[in-house]
DNA sequence: TGAAATGTTGGGGCG
DNA sequence: ACGCCCCAACATTTC
């Protein structure tokens, strides 16, 4: 088949969370379909229900996607950026370029897969052939059931259940090379640069470009590097927020520079290579945090509104404290007067992430300690977050918060000082990011930490008994 | 992937 | 030698 001007009808290629080239399933397709390959991103800030990316992903994304182009020209493509409404955008396309075929990999939440199914009807009624693939999941969401066809609300027996299933597929490798499609002049593309993700006025994005390189590039040797040299520690020092023990993969799980699969079985790899016990727990261990990563988002597949709406209904009756601006203020700066909190809240701001186990502290902090609502909290992490996740970022507040999926236990409220002598001994953490700790200047806690638990434990307690 | 309150135990000081 | 008390240290219960 021929356009009008003797060129081959392309294949496009749909890129969203799934900024790479390896072990991509929709550009493979593409690639091997033997037509022209035209890959495209499109930034809808328009279409109803899309949440609008925060400030630190956008300062992530920029750069994920200026990377992305760069590799597809290497292979011999463009990556064409529009702008506009997913569905219009995307059909106008489709007839421009009269392609023959259109692939993506899937989205989970409830407003991308409206838009996803209904440009899929669309386009086979267009005579395009519309494809999806699992590119960001290792289980897909309807595959995991109970016994009884239900979706599981317990992490254990999910995570059981998606081991004794099929094993996630090896992952492939990126395509040597592209036949690129050619576009007409007729259709408007704006470039990475023209979609103005960057902060300006003012840069705040200094601390992100210290801490981080985006881009698969880095993602690959970060993934090398903390399989080969950081496994063995992984279990017994993964919560000391002082030391680098962390994988940080979190952000290139989230705009899909690496797929959980080659995560999976690079870890997989690296245990069967030498059979360290150490190594093979921490593996075990790891591994369970990309259980927890399915888990949140077969939660979303269930609850598409879970970044809005309590899991436990029971929860919206809440007593939440009206909320005072200048207190959450002093926990969004970090200016709480608690060390380990401030701390985190700190290292937020400056690098785009936060250590695990301090987020845990923090939001039972802001949940429990100030009873703020947790979707301020989520709200707040959602923009700062530079791994900032549909599924992860809600999921894991209202567990924190006791409404969501296997939560937390109501009485389970983190004491942070005890948390910051349990896990940062040494001070190492909190004099990294609080460098004024104990000296004058360093503020009062602005709640007494045994009084707001008594506080929160009574709260908790008018939900409890409405059940 | 808690913390605090309460209960139990056992060693040591002491009359 | 014995009972009593104190109080860590640990275990269990409760929120």
């Amino acid at each position: 088949m021929s356009t009008d001007d003797g060129s081959a009808r392309p294949a496009v290629v749909w890129f969203r969370d799934d900024l790479r080239i390896a072990d991509n399933p929709a550009l493979s397709a593409a690639a091997r379909s033997g037509a022209p390959v035209l890959c495209v991103y499109v930034w809808d800030d328009e279409s109803d229900g899309l949440r609008p990316p925060g400030a630190a992903s956008r300062w992530w994304l920029h750069h994920s996607l200026t990377e992305l182009s760069a590799s597809l020209e290497r292979l011999g493509a463009v990556l064409t950026v529009l702008r506009g409404p997913s569905e219009r955008v995307i059909g106008e396309l489709l007839r421009e370029t009269d392609a023959a075929a259109l692939f993506w990999n899937r989205r989970y939440g409830g407003a991308e897969r409206r838009i996803d199914e209904a440009i899929k009807t669309s386009a086979r009624e267009a005579g395009v052939e519309a494809t999806s693939f699992g590119g960001s999941l290792l289980f897909e969401p309807w595959t995991i059931r109970t016994g009884l066809g239900t979706a599981f609300s317990v992490y254990t027996p999910f995570w059981r259940a998606c081991l004794s299933a099929p094993e996630p597929r090896k992952p492939g490798p990126a395509p040597r090379s592209l036949d690129g499609a050619r576009l007409p002049r007729s259709t408007h593309t704006v470039t990475v640069d023209d979609l103005g993700l960057l902060p300006t006025h003012p840069d705040w994005a200094g601390g992100l470009r210290d801490a981080w390189t985006p881009g698969e590039t880095a993602a690959h040797e970060q993934l090398t590097r903390f399989v080969e040299d950081d496994l063995a520690a992984y279990r017994n020092e993964r919560d000391l927020p002082g030391v680098d023990a962390t994988s940080r993969l979190s952000p290139r799980l989230r705009w899909g520079e690496l797929s959980p699969h080659q995560v999976w079985h690079a870890a997989r790899a690296r245990r069967e290579r030498d059979r360290d016990p150490e190594i093979a727990q921490s593996a075990t261990t790891f591994l369970g945090e990309l259980g927890w990563r399915e888990f949140a988002y077969h939660t979303l597949f269930e609850h598409p509104d879970v970044a809005t709406v309590n899991i436990h209904r029971e929860y919206d009756s809440f007593p939440w404290a009206r909320l005072h601006p200048t207190v959450l203020r002093a926990w969004q700066q970090g200016r709480t007067g608690i060390p380990l909190v401030d701390a985190g809240m700190r290292e937020l701001w400056t690098t785009g992430v936060m250590h695990n186990r301090v987020r845990m502290v923090v939001a039972s902090f802001l949940v429990k300690n100030l009873l703020i609502d947790w979707r301020h909290g989520e709200q707040w992490f959602w923009d700062t977050l530079v791994d900032a996740d549909p599924a992860n970022n809600p999921f894991n507040w209202q567990w924190v918060a006791g409404s969501g999926a296997d939560a937390a236990p109501y009485f389970r409220v983190f004491n942070p000082e005890l948390q910051r002598e349990k896990f940062d001994p040494h001070g190492d953490y909190v004099r990294r990011w609080v460098p004024e700790w104990d000296t004058d200047a360093y503020p009062e806690p602005i709640v007494d930490l045994k009084e707001s638990r008594r506080a929160a434990l009574a709260a908790y307690e008018t939900v409890k008994s409405s059940r």
